[in-house]
RNA sequence: GGCCCGUUCGUCUAGUGGUUAGGACGCCAGGUUUUCAUCCUGGUAACAGGAGUUCGAUUCUCCUACGGGCUACCA
C-alpha cells in the first residue's frame, strides 16, 4: 500500500434492518481510522439482495450513526427530514442504481473468459452438494457449465433461460493477502470453487459488487468483520482479473463480537441492535467507548473516553485478533462514567424523554415537571445512574405528593417514637428557620447537621424517611432541597402529626 | 467433512525469553457516611494441554484440544 494515497473508508450495509452491534463497530472504526488519517468517511448501501430489503432500513442506519456522533462525509445521507440523499463524486453510493455499471464489468470477464454464463438449476446444484457432502468432499461448484460451447450458451440465452455468471477460478495456485490485523492468510485456490458473480435477476453479488465499487471509490483501507476472512481470496482474485492489484486496498478484519456463550452476537441473547440500546436509556458515547473497547485496546490503563479522544488514539495495530464477548456489566459501568461526566443540564435534554414515559412523571403535579425541578433531581441522581431509563424510578416520592411512612422506617436503630417524634420536631423548627431565598443545599446541610451535633442519626434518619418514605434513599439534605422548603415543612409535620 | 482464524483471571484486556504475570468490570470484605448511591482500601481469580528449541518458556516452533468463521443465485 502506498502511503501518500488519500484514505478513503467505507461502511457498508445492507438495509436489512436496524443497525447491529457488529455494524456499528465496523462503522465506528471506518470513521476513527479515517478522521485519524484525515481521510474520508464513505457511506454505501448494499441492497444488491432484493429479497432482504426491509423498508426504512437505510434511514435507521443512517439515523444509528447519527445518535452514535459517525458522521460520514461522502456517500448516502440524511437530509435531515424523512428520505436520504447522496453527496460526492463517485455516486451513485448505492447498488441497486449502479446496475449497468456492474453488468458492463462482468461482460468484460465474460468476454475474456475469465467468467461464465451457468444455467444449473438450483435443484442440480442442491443434489450435487448433497451428494459431495455424503462423499465427504468438500461442496463446491462442480464446473459443469465451464465448458459449454458458444452455441450452446448463445442458445441457451436466446430461449431466455435464466442463468449465471460464475468466475472462474484456477485449480492451481495459490492467494495470498496481507491482513492489516490477521497478518498473511494464505488459501490454495483450488478449495475455491466458481463462485457466483452476477445472479440471475441481474443484481450482482457482494463479491463483484463489492470489488467494482471499492476500486471505483477509491477506498484504501476495507475495515470489516472477520466473518469476511474466508471471502477476500475471492476478491483478491477479482482484483487480479480486472487487473487493478496496484491499486487494491488494504483488508483490515475485526474480531468479532461474541455472546456470552462465545457464539456470535445474536437477538436471542437480548438487544443486539444500536436503536435496542438507545431505547434503553445507554448515552451514544457510552456505547460508543464500549464498543470502541471491545478487541482495541489503548495501551494505557485509560477506560473512559470521548470520541475525540478515539479518534486521536486510534490505530489499527492495537486492534487485536480474538473475538470478545460483549459483557453488559461492563457497559453498565462505562455508562455510569459517562453519565457521571455530563453536565446536568446535558443529562436533563437526554434524559427527559425517558421520564416523560414514566406514570409517576405522567402523574405528578405541575410544579414537580419544570425544569428547574427536575434539573435538581437529576444533579442529585447523576451518582446513581446507569442508563437514562433509571430516571426517576427509585426516587418516585419526588413526584408524589401523599406519601406515607410509618414509625418503624423513621426509628434509627434502637430509638423510641416518642424520640423519633421529637427529632422530626427539631428539624422542622430549625429548616423553619432558613429562608425561601436561603433554602440551598449548603444551608440545609450545615444547619441540620448543627441541630444533630455528635448524633446525627437520631435525627437526619428520621428526617430523611419523613421526607422520602423509604428505607433507602438519597441524603435528607439533597431530597429537601430538591423538594423546596414548603414541601419539605409539610412532609416532616405530616410524619410528626402520624406519630 | 474441507478451508481459514483464534486461545492470559468469569468478562474486557496489558505484558515479557528470566515479572510477586499488571489494570478494569463483576464478586467478596473493610473504610468514609444518617440509610442508598458515590468514593477509598484490600481480597478473589488467568498464561488451554502436550512435545520441541533454550541454561530458562506465558512469550518462539510443532501437534492436540477447545472455540469461532466460511463453505448460497445472503451479505
Amino acid at each position: 500500500m502506498k502511503n501518500n494515497k488519500e484514505v478513503r473508508v467505507r461502511f457498508a450495509p445492507s438495509p436489512t434492518g436496524e443497525l447491529h452491534i457488529g455494524g456499528l463497530r465496523t462503522a465506528l472504526t471506518n470513521f476513527l481510522f479515517a478522521r485519524n488519517k484525515g481521510g474520508k468517511m464513505i457511506l454505501r448501501i448494499e441492497d444488491t439482495d432484493r429479497n432482504r430489503l426491509v423498508e426504512g432500513a437505510t434511514d435507521r442506519i443512517i439515523e444509528a450513526m447519527n445518535w452514535a456522533g459517525i458522521e460520514i462525509d461522502e456517500g448516502v445521507c440524511s437530509d435531515g427530514g424523512e428520505s436520504t440523499c447522496q453527496k460526492g463524486e463517485f455516486g451513485p453510493y448505492v447498488q441497486s442504481e449502479r446496475k449497468g455499471i456492474y453488468q458492463k464489468y462482468v461482460d468484460k470477464l465474460v468476454e475474456e473468459k475469465k467468467a461464465y454464463p451457468c444455467f444449473c438449476s438450483s435443484e442440480r446444484l442442491e443434489e450435487m452438494r448433497e451428494e459431495q457432502m455424503k462423499n465427504k468432499q468438500a461442496p463446491g461448484y462442480d464446473g459443469h457449465c465451464r465448458e459449454l460451447s458458444q452455441e450452446e450458451v448463445d442458445s441457451k440465452i436466446k430461449n431466455g433461460e435464466p442463468h449465471v455468471v460464475r468466475f472462474k477460478v484456477s485449480d492451481s495456485g495459490t492467494t495470498l493477502h496481507n491482513d492489516l490485523v490477521f497478518g498473511k492468510i494464505e488459501v490454495e485456490n483450488r478449495v475455491l470453487d466458481d463462485f457466483v458473480i452476477m445472479k440471475s435477476d441481474g443484481f450482482p453479488t457482494y463479491h463483484l459488487a463489492c470489488v467494482v465499487d471499492d476500486h471505483l471509490m477509491k477506498i484504501s483501507h476495507v475495515f470489516r468483520g472477520a466473518e469476511w476472512i474466508a471471502s477476500t481470496p475471492k476478491h483478491i482474485l477479482l482484483y487480479e482479473a480486472f487487473g487493478w492489484t496496484d491499486e487494491m486496498p488494504s483488508f483490515c478484519h475485526m474480531p468479532s463480537i461474541l455472546n456470552k456463550n462465545k457464539k456470535k452476537l445474536s437477538k436471542r441473547e437480548g438487544s443486539v441492535s444500536v436503536a435496542d440500546f438507545k431505547n434503553e436509556g445507554y448515552p451514544p458515547e457510552a456505547l460508543v467507548n464500549f464498543i470502541a473497547l471491545l478487541g482495541w485496546n489503548p495501551k494505557t490503563e485509560q477506560e473512559i473516553f470521548s470520541m475525540e479522544e478515539l479518534i486521536d488514539q486510534f490505530s489499527i495495530e492495537k486492534i487485536h485478533r480474538a473475538g470478545g464477548v460483549f459483557d453488559l456489566d461492563r457497559l453498565a459501568w462505562i455508562s455510569a462514567q459517562h453519565i457521571k461526566k455530563m453536565s446536568t443540564e446535558d443529562l436533563y435534554v437526554q434524559s427527559l424523554p425517558f421520564l416523560e414515559k414514566k406514570e409517576f412523571f405522567k402523574n405528578a403535579a405541575e410544579n414537580r415537571k419544570t425544569k428547574d425541578f427536575v434539573k435538581k433531581l437529576l444533579e442529585i441522581e447523576k451518582e446513581r445512574m446507569e442508563k437514562f431509563t433509571q430516571v426517576g424510578e427509585k426516587n418516585q416520592f419526588f413526584f408524589s405528593d401523599d406519601i406515607e411512612v410509618n414509625a418503624d422506617d423513621m426509628r434509627w436503630k434502637d430509638s423510641k417514637d416518642t424520640d423519633t417524634k421529637e427529632n422530626l420536631q427539631k428539624g422542622f423548627d430549625v429548616l423553619e428557620k432558613i429562608g425561601e431565598d436561603d433554602w440551598k443545599l449548603e444551608n440545609i446541610e450545615s444547619t441540620l447537621l448543627e441541630a444533630a451535633g455528635d448524633k446525627r442519626g437520631d435525627l437526619l434518619f428520621p428526617v430523611r424517611a419523613a421526607l422520602t418514605g423509604q428505607k433507602r434513599s438519597p441524603s435528607p439534605f439533597q431530597v429537601a432541597w430538591v423538594l423546596g422548603r414548603e414541601e419539605s415543612l409539610k412532609r416532616i409535620k405530616k410524619a410528626i402529626d402520624s406519630l
